[in-house]
DNA sequence: CTGAAAGCGCTTACAG
DNA sequence: CTGAAAGCGCTTACAG
């Protein structure tokens, strides 16, 4: 029952117009007489006529789709970033093919050379890598991409994060203003720049203190390894009396594994977090974080994404927004701590 | 620097072919000589062609994309689905278009809309329903739209959703087994199939057992009105002594507040959810919930949207999943209780 | 199996 | 402002 797709031509003919004249009635900026534009809008509603979303894009050779490669989607960041990702793209008149990728970088290079087949104006990957081979690929055909919430210093690609290895370091000063002794870390994945940041900013001022950590583990971003890690760390005779944690996600079986054993977060052992999301702040958890501020990273990179995309020749920017300290009740509060 | 784009007839030149011949080597099931094959693969490799999967787009009439329009992307629900949808479909050689949503009629109309414009070839809308004139619309241009986690009798549509109405008997039988005598209900949206027929079923097996709620109002699906719910359920002289919740999502609200009121959830008061997202599992909230076999829906979803593109004149169908009650500590276990 | 040609539904110079 | 025409990059009958 599906009824012929009604097309500029149909509408060209009921309005008494040409098709050309159709089109321009349909097109922001080209010109037509209010007379024009009122028969053909009459004929079009008539019809029902939408234009042809992709046989505009072939012509003009803009797509308006950006591609978004997403993982982890478990970790709660991810979906409140799509989201506000997805909204502010909307309004600009975009709109976001999705694909979801492993972790691995063969994963990412696939599926981002499956977006480009799709001749999006521009991609951005949230949480993800991809090979120099890819980005040389993506630079060829002179599409932007933007690395959400990861780094990837040779790449030449715009990037937006937060200030990551500065959080390291306002975590390790925290802790250490509170006067913990055992400080442990489960770092986010090593395999990533944020989880490489987040630790050295850490490291970097334990060191300068003279301090060793108590431990250091990689996490890998995962809920079940991070609670793995969390039962080894307290399983020993002595325990870590502090564990910044790479991230939320990780944070919250942390916390969980430490009720679990009858040891309470912020007073027996004190735990940092690293993102914010919501459930941070839910008091089952209200998890002392570094606070990923999403909204202004989101906007950062729509910024800057569109930029590349409607002014070719802008340069790729490496975007850092600062994070702050969020304090709550799962670490203890250095006496007289002011921000 | 943009490197022009290289199309098949640069293929085909390199190779010593016609352009016909290109497009067949990369058209699976068209037929090409093993010796035309080989040549233009070399070609196209040398040269970097992929083909442009807008233009087969156009020609073809298939663009390979499915819109998804979602919401509550907060409720970790909707994300869970969302990833295993996305690689559902990209198992397929399908992806998603995705449009985020507010949850009233006239957001998700637009944007259902501007997904047909970019021709998709099926819609799914997860938690988000639409105008009976877009549904309208949408089978007159003949395309397939499945409801994912919501149910919309009037639109011959194919939906997808558990057995809402069951688990919301379930509940209740789990409730009024445990002995409870104050049963409340935070609904789900009463806007929505999903919120009015869990309701419904809770009701129907507490008006045969001669019980009246405690109390029953409306949490939207919203994690902070849901606060406020509580609030004021516990607020009074007499409190409940279990509580049915329309989602996990707003049950997490209502244990926070409990427990802030020092009121152990499963002891003091029985809290019952519904959903199981990975959060309810976690040591935190240990939520007493129905499943939604997401996985199941999700698969139930791609199936039923893919035999409609595939196969025309493939009847719409509504599926119901059934969810089982998981047991955990948020609610009291009747004696001798078995599934 | 293969090439020449038409056509998918548009936009955009080009003349008028 | 407007129409005729070319062209975006493909697929697909149609002959051979």
């Amino acid at each position: 029952m599906e009824r012929a797709k009604v097309t500029s031509a149909d509408v060209a003919a009921r309005a008494g117009v040409s098709q050309s004249a159709v089109s321009r009635v349909f097109t922001p900026g080209a010109s037509a007489s209010p007379k024009t534009v009122e028969k053909v809008r009459r004929a079009a509603d008539e019809l029902g006529y939408r234009p042809n979303v992709l046989a505009r894009a072939m012509v003009s050779g803009k797509s308006r789709i950006i591609g978004l490669v997403v993982a982890y989607l478990e970790n709660q960041f991810y979906p409140v970033a799509l989201e506000r990702l997805s909204n502010a793209l909307q309004a600009q008149g975009y709109h976001i093919l999705i694909f979801t990728a492993t972790n691995s970088i063969d994963g990412a290079d696939a599926v981002v050379q499956e977006l480009m087949d799709y001749q999006v104006d521009g991609i951005i990957t949230a949480s993800v890598a991809i090979s120099s081979t890819l980005a040389d690929s993506a630079n060829a055909a002179g599409i932007p991409v933007v690395l959400f919430n990861r780094g990837q210093d040779d790449s030449g690609f715009s990037s937006v994060t937060s200030t990551n290895f500065e959080g390291g370091r306002k975590a390790a000063e925290f802790l250490l203003a509170g006067g913990h002794e055992r400080i442990a870390h489960i770092a986010g994945w090593q395999g990533s720049s944020t989880g490489r940041d987040r630790q050295a900013g850490f490291l970097s001022v334990l060191q300068r203190a003279g301090v060793t950590p108590f431990a250091m583990v990689d996490g890998m971003y995962k809920h079940e390894v991070a609670t793995e890690c969390a039962r080894q760390l307290i399983a020993g005779s002595t325990r870590p009396d502090a564990i910044f944690v790479g991230n939320d996600h990780m944070a919250f079986a942390v916390m969980d594994v430490l009720r679990q054993a009858g040891l309470e977060p912020g007073k027996d052992v004190s735990v940092v977090g690293y993102d914010d999301v919501p459930l941070a702040g839910w008091a089952a958890y209200d998890l002392t974080t570094i606070r990923q501020p999403v909204n202004r990273m989101v906007d950062a990179a729509v910024e800057t994404i569109l930029a590349q995309i409607e002014t070719p020749g802008t340069a790729p920017q490496q975007i850092e927004i600062e994070g702050k300290l969020i304090l709550r009740s799962s670490a203890r509060i250095p006496e007289g701590w002011t921000q």
